[in-house]
DNA sequence: TCCAATCGTTACCGAATCGTTACAATTTTA
DNA sequence: TAAAATTGTAACGATTCGGTAACGATTGGA
């Protein structure tokens, strides 16, 4: 479980973030005073990320931000509505994002999740029944054994394999594979699928009038 | 399943509304003081969408509109008819829709569901009976087992899964499966219901000169 | 109760979709 | 510069899907 800090002295929205983070799942700690969140960091204790205010008794939450990167804790910023420059001085400072209070929680939501993705270790490889992805070194084995695949095949792998079971239009694999437009309307993709399939031995199952679908029953394992 | 809070003083609209949103697969809770529903948000309590009325004893719509939204959970106003200041302000200062008074309920249906699928994200999956409904991937399972649909019959179960108990009209059904154009009016419709029917095996009635309707007496649950 | 309207279902054929092979244009590599 | 590889497009056949017609069953209103 993921652990958050939330620094911010308006005691109705600590308490309205904290109830709500626990609620979807994180384990959080909240602190209304900065000296005191200045001290926890201090000591040690572990967080994956922060949430803070700018505008804190005992230590602002530029004073924090430093602290918390030099712990290497993500740290984003709750801004009061027209505080432009705050925003400003705190992603230049290394702030991983901020919002705008009041601000939808949801959108909260999501930007934390961003955040922690970007945070985790970037997979070694991705496996796959018997094929094996290293993003490192954009290499493929099967059974161990070295694949050879275009780029584009390779794109196109990793697209699906980082989708696996879901169904990925050709409107979206056409946006994130060939950058931007491309406006050639065509069977291109089935053509880079029928390769893919013939060179992998992959469950790709085409999604009538929509796109293509990875199928793989999770009882493998990443690495 | 989705949760929203009606905040309305009229005991009749106010108990319709939830007789209605409630059959139609939402949790619902009901409130008819302004004041109350400002405690149950300032509380914690968690929704996923507010359908307010403006003229509210204890704490008026515009107020409330300002909790939720600091809460982030999204409102719909419902407003009285010839108050166009009311609808301005509200949509101005943050409201996502209004609906007039008094409203058709298939309208007030699509607009909340416009409304969530804007704010959340899409179900894992959604269940009836013994059929489940995955979104993401654009698959159906029969008591856990994989039942092949093809894209139509596909479209329309989860346009009928959106709409339970609610009678839909051909004409709908129409605009939102084919889109827009396809004039050929005919007993296409009913065919691919035909079809879906013995497919699924799902209670989907005749609704005589009108459309179809899928009756699920709710005692199910979401994932 | 009766009759017309509506509905459920089967059958059928044209149209659309998909997998695949082939090929020219372009890019990369030697 | 020449050869090889890659990529976008065209085309063909197989298969599936979808719209319409048709017929019997059912329903619902007078």
């Amino acid at each position: 479980m993921r652990t958050i800090l939330v620094v911010e002295d308006d005691e109705a929205i600590n308490r309205l973030l904290c109830m709500n983070l626990s609620v979807t799942g994180y384990a959080v700690t909240g602190e209304y005073d900065g000296a005191e969140a200045m001290a926890r960091i201090e000591r040690g204790e572990r967080y994956d990320l922060g949430l803070l205010d700018i505008m804190l008794p005992g230590a602002d939450g530029f004073e924090l931000l430093a602290a918390f990167k030099s712990a290497g804790i993500p740290v984003i910023f709750l801004t009061a509505k027209n505080a432009v420059e705050d925003r400003v001085k705190g992603l230049r400072d290394g702030a991983e994002d901020y919002i705008v209070k009041p601000f939808a929680l949801p959108e909260l939501l999501a930007r934390i999740d961003k955040v922690l993705s970007r945070h985790l270790p970037p997979p070694e490889s991705i496996r796959l029944c018997d094929i094996e992805i290293f993003p490192g070194s954009r290499t493929v084995t099967k059974n161990g054994q070295p694949l050879e695949l275009t780029p584009t095949q390779y794109d196109l792998l990793l697209l699906l394999s980082k989708n696996r079971n879901v169904a990925l239009s050709r409107e979206r694999i056409l946006s994130e594979i060939w950058n931007s437009d491309f406006i050639g309307e065509s069977r291109t993709i089935d053509n880079h699928i029928s390769q893919l399939r013939r060179r992998t031995g992959l469950p790709i199952v085409a999604v009538s009038r929509v796109g293509y679908r990875l199928e793989i029953d999770n009882e493998q394992e990443e690495e």
